[in-house]
This record gives C-alpha cells, structure tokens and sequence, in this order.
DNA sequence: TCTGGGGTCCTAGGACCC
DNA sequence: TCTGGGGTCCTAGGACCC
C-alpha cells in the first residue's frame, strides 16, 4: 500500500504556523510581484470569489472588504518547512518519494491493512505537532488512488483527513464518488474529451475500452486507467532523477526597455540556473533564451522572439555560460518594445564526469576550482553574494515587487521569531 | 497600473544514416 | 517494367502536474 501525504493549504499553512495571531482570518498567498493569488486557507476559500490564479489587481477590493491578511511568497520559508515534513515522514517508512514541495508517496507495504488507519492518524498528527502544518493522508494501493483517497480524505468531513481505499469494494465507491475532472492525471482537455462522450465519473472512465483510451490519451492516459483499476504501474521514485532541463524565467517588477537592463536580469538568471547545475553536478550543451512583452497589454506593441544556441563543449561555468547568454540576447532583443519577462534554460544536460573535449578545447582545471570556490562562498555568506561582474549591480531596476513578505524565520538569524512577555 | 513559475512525458515528423 | 527496409536523433508541440 502507497500512502500520499499532502499539506493542506501549504504556503498558507506555512505562514500561520508563525503568526499564531492570525488563525482564523482568510489568508491568502501571492505569486511573485504579486500578481495572482496562489494559496488560500480554508477561512479565505470559503470566500467563493477568490478564485486561485486570479489577478490581485481585480479582487483586491473584495479582499480588503472581507480583511484577508496577504502575504508575498516566501519560497526560502516553503522550502525550509517541507524539508521538516520529508524528515519526518522518513521517520514512518525507508521508502519515501518527494513529488512536489507539499506532496510525498510513502510505501506502506510493512504495515498490517488493519493498521493502516491508525497509521495514518499518527503520521497526521506527528506532523502537526512537530511543524504546526496540517496534512491529509490517503492510502491505496496504487498512486493514483492514494492521490483519490487524499482528495477524499479532506472533501469527506467524518474521515477527519485521513482516509483508506482498502477493499475492491472501497475503490467502486470511490471511483464512483469522484468526478472525472480532477483525477490526477486527466486535465482539462481530456476530461473535456470523455465528457463529450457520457463520462461522468472516474468509475466510467475505467469502463471505457482499453484501446480507446491508449488511442486517444496516449499511453499516460493508459497508465491512469490501469491504476483507477487497481493494477500498480507507477513506479516509486525514491532519488530524485537528475534535472533534463533548468530554466527559470520572472517576469519583471516594471516593464523594461533598455537592453543593459534586460541583460543584467538575464545574466542574473544565468547565475542562478548555473548554480542548480553545478549542485546536481552536470554540465549543459546548449542554452535558449527568450524575451517577450506583456501579452496581456492591449495598447502596448508586441514582439517576442527566443533562441537556443550550442555551446562549443558542456559547461556550467557561470563565466562562459554568461557570456553566451548575451551574446544570444543580443540576437533577439529589438529596439522599441516594453518588455515583461526574460527568460533562461539550460539544456542538453549531460553528467559533469562524462564532458569530452574537442579537437580545439580541453576542459580547463582552474575555472572548476574557482567556481566550486564561489559556490562555497555563497552557500555561507547568502544567494549569489559573490559574482561574476558581467551580472552587474542594478538588481532594483528589474527584481521582483514582494510586498508583504514574511520574515525567513528559519533561515536567517535576523529574521528568527522573537518571544515576548506578556 | 497591476495578470506566476518550474517542471515531466509523449508523439509526430523531418533529417539523416547504412 | 521495375524504384527498399530498418533504424537513430532531434525538435516542436501538446498534454499534464504542482
């Protein structure tokens, strides 16, 4: 059996378990420049006009009137919390898969079926009393039930957040109790496809023909009804594969023009998918770089353009890859626009040891030490505190607007919790 | 005025190889 | 008159996830 463990609300979570003060009033999360909203906790989703994704900009009078506290991401927190919950979990089984910064798979197979319940109730409630987040648990025993019986675990109000498919009976009912939209797996196009021709439920879409679903849904679609179903075809990930492809892309806190500006966030960004690199220890082939204008500006001319340029032999020396990036920006920047967003991704992954030279280059020692040297350096003193020049120094012209962010309360010794008598 | 960011996997089709 | 067969690799685009 697979239990899926998922934080409820998770960045909302996140910041309540800090401001005490604030339980019980609608709290909501922002993405970055805070644009959307991201996360809600249950007093602010019972609102039902705050839909997520939506622009600030539209409800902010709606979540003014009905005192919703808002609050910037603060992904160093996130990051930091869900690093506690996987501690813990590793805690209940040797077999833990992270799947997302709030979501992780744990293999339950050494637990007794009558157990598993009880299970459960203890993994919730360590939980909470170790980080003060909240967590539903649904077990199965394939991953897209344990995903189903999450869902039902806080859909359901008598499970109480923790929930069992056990029985071939419990996945009929299940099946039958969830719609076909929003089962993990089926977006929106292919629910739209088998609504269209009388599917209802999960339990329907398991009745369709085989083939069909191979044919039309490919073989992702495929693996989806074969664990509805009941048989286990997922794989359990237990070390998280190496990444294809690092990019990063923001877009920025004011529209942009001038191309030393724009470079400088994208040389910026280098730095920062650079690091990623060398953290997994790979090298990378190829860069792409891509600039737009705001697509949602209806007076403002628009233009977008992007380019992927081979690199003469695998790097991830921030210097050459820098240069390069330029060098391509260069290529499809245009005069006369109002940018919004530059954007950076790293391709062509290969490992670190395996990088040939060619017929004119050889992989050049000294630059490797100076690098890992940086890296030290930055892992101690904070993010890119030391850098290359060609970064340059005009962070505030293009970074991110986070208003209303939180203190790094976890991560910084400035920012720490202060106690005080009352 | 203001509209997120970071990923994975699969398939079809083209270019190329022997 | 007749014009092969079996592959690999790469890319773009689409679907999905959080």
């Amino acid at each position: 059996m697979i239990a899926l463990v998922d934080c409820n609300s998770f960045y909302a979570s996140c910041e309540l378990v800090f401001r005490p003060d604030l339980v019980g009033r609608p709290v909501v999360v922002l993405s970055n420049n805070d644009g959307c909203v991201i996360a809600a906790n249950k007093e602010a989703k019972a609102l039902a006009d705050i839909p997520m994704f939506e622009p600030v900009f539209k409800i902010k009078k709606q979540l003014i009137a009905n005192n919703v506290v808002f609050f910037s991401s603060n992904y160093t927190l996130y990051g930091e919390m869900s690093q506690r919950v996987v501690n813990i979990l590793k805690t209940f089984s040797s077999k833990v898969e992270v799947y997302s910064i709030d979501e992780s798979f744990i293999d339950l197979s050494t637990v007794p079926h009558e157990e598993l319940e009880a299970f459960g109730h203890q993994i919730k409630n360590t939980i909470y009393r170790l980080t003060g987040l909240p967590v539903g648990v649904g077990i199965a025993k394939t991953k897209v039930l344990s995903k189903l019986a999450n869902k039902m675990s806080k859909k359901i109000p008598n499970k109480n957040h923790v929930c069992v498919i056990n029985s071939d009976d419990d996945r009929v009912k299940a099946l039958k109790w969830s719609p076909v939209t929003g089962v993990w797996g089926i977006g929106k196009k292919h629910s739209e496809r088998v609504i269209a021709i009388g599917v209802a439920t999960a339990y329907d879409f398991t009745q369709l023909p085989m083939a069909w679903v191979r044919k039309e849904m490919t073989v992702v679609g495929e693996r989806t009804w074969r664990e509805l179903r009941g048989e286990s075809v997922m794989e359990f990930i237990t070390e998280p594969k190496k990444k294809k492809a690092i990019g990063t892309a923001k877009s920025f806190g004011k529209k942009l023009e001038s191309l030393d500006i724009i470079e400088e966030a994208c040389s910026y960004y280098v730095g920062e998918v650079a690091e990623v690199l060398r953290a997994q220890n790979s090298c990378a082939s190829a860069i792409h770089i891509f600039l737009v204008t705001n697509f949602f500006s209806t007076k403002d001319k628009q233009y977008s353009n992007s380019i992927t340029v081979k690199l003469a032999m695998p790097t991830n020396d921030t210097f050459i890859l820098v240069t390069e990036a330029k060098k391509a920006l260069h290529l499809i920047y245009k005069e006369g626009y109002k940018y919004k967003k530059v954007g950076v991704n790293l391709l062509g992954i290969t490992p670190e040891e395996y990088v040939q030279g060619n017929l004119f280059k050889i992989p050049t020692e000294s630059k490797k030490t100076l690098t890992k040297v940086v890296d030290e350096l930055n892992v101690k003193f904070g993010k890119l505190k030391v850098s290359s020049a060609l970064v340059g120094t005009r962070v505030k012209e293009w970074e991110l607007i986070k208003e209303e962010r939180s203190p790094r309360y976890t991560t910084q010794w400035k920012e720490i919790l202060t106690l005080k008598d009352t």
